[in-house]
DNA sequence: AACGACATTGAACCATAGTTCAATGTTCCT
DNA sequence: AGGAACATTGAACTATGGTTCAATGTCGTT
């Protein structure tokens, strides 16, 4: 069927805003196909699923940077799959590290919310204590608090 | 003890730059408690612990402007429990989704591994068809492909 | 031909959380 | 007294991922 889209009809196909279609291109993610008489951008189904790849790398974490390189590999004829292995086992390890994280984080939310609620109960309220453990959790379990 | 600050001294006690304590001040989440005859700030114990106090808040995910809104709610009399835990609760709320969806990208960076290794050996790489599926799972399971 | 909807561009702006800079002043140590 | 180390300020800059604007041009329908 060779479709061609407008910037419009692209964007809304992959449920984005037309402006972001053209801040893909600036960043040199995403180029038109060519342009019509009037000077608009045509697209065919290949920027389509150009772009609809784009969001779910997007999705998955990647950084428009990260995102660069993938597209480049995918235009290389010869895809090079240590480098795209290696992107991915970046991003796994940085998943599995937030993961740990905001695991870390949630416990320690919890026993504030206990703290808390605790306090309401003898009315003084132990934001301030209840923060400070935080600190030493967050800080020692995560080593984060630099 | 009554330690005296500068702002270098409180800067390394609390592990951040000394701009980022200025910065700080900037957005109102911390003042030093008097100016020495040079112009100098000034801080004492409670400046580093509300410095510190900044610090694990914003380890657990907390914005600057959350942050504020907890040290206010610290520095009244009377600390209004439901508020700060509205905010911990709103934080809880987001820490469990964003675990959640870091749970469905990890599948998906795996799943695509897969792909990849797979393709390692009969010669193409998968990376296009990858991506394609892990579209399909992010957006659907996720709700967030716009 | 006129209308609304859509497209063009570059530039400026948004939020977040800071960092860097330059020119100048202060403190401490020898 | 002099130099190193530290502090002061406002303004500009960084990175990320876009959005908004204004002035202008094009397309499709009536």
């Amino acid at each position: 069927m060779h479709n061609r889209y407008t910037i419009g009809q692209l964007a809304r196909h992959a449920g984005v805003p037309t402006s972001t279609v053209r801040y893909y291109e600036r960043r040199g993610l995403l180029r038109p196909d060519s342009r019509s008489n009037g000077n608009y951008r045509q697209y065919g189904e290949e920027a389509l699923d150009r772009l609809r790849f784009v969001r779910s790398a997007k999705a998955a974490g990647f950084t428009l940077s990260d995102i660069s390189s993938l597209l480049e590999f995918r235009d290389g004829d010869a895809a090079p799959c240590r480098e795209v292995q290696g992107l991915i086992a970046a991003r796994l390890d940085q998943v599995a590290e937030q993961i740990e994280h905001l695991k870390v984080v949630d416990r320690l939310l919890r026993e504030w919310m206990k703290v808390c609620r605790a306090a309401e109960r003898t009315g003084r309220c132990g934001v301030l204590e209840g923060l400070q453990s935080m600190r030493e959790s967050v800080c020692k379990k995560n080593g984060k608090c630099s």
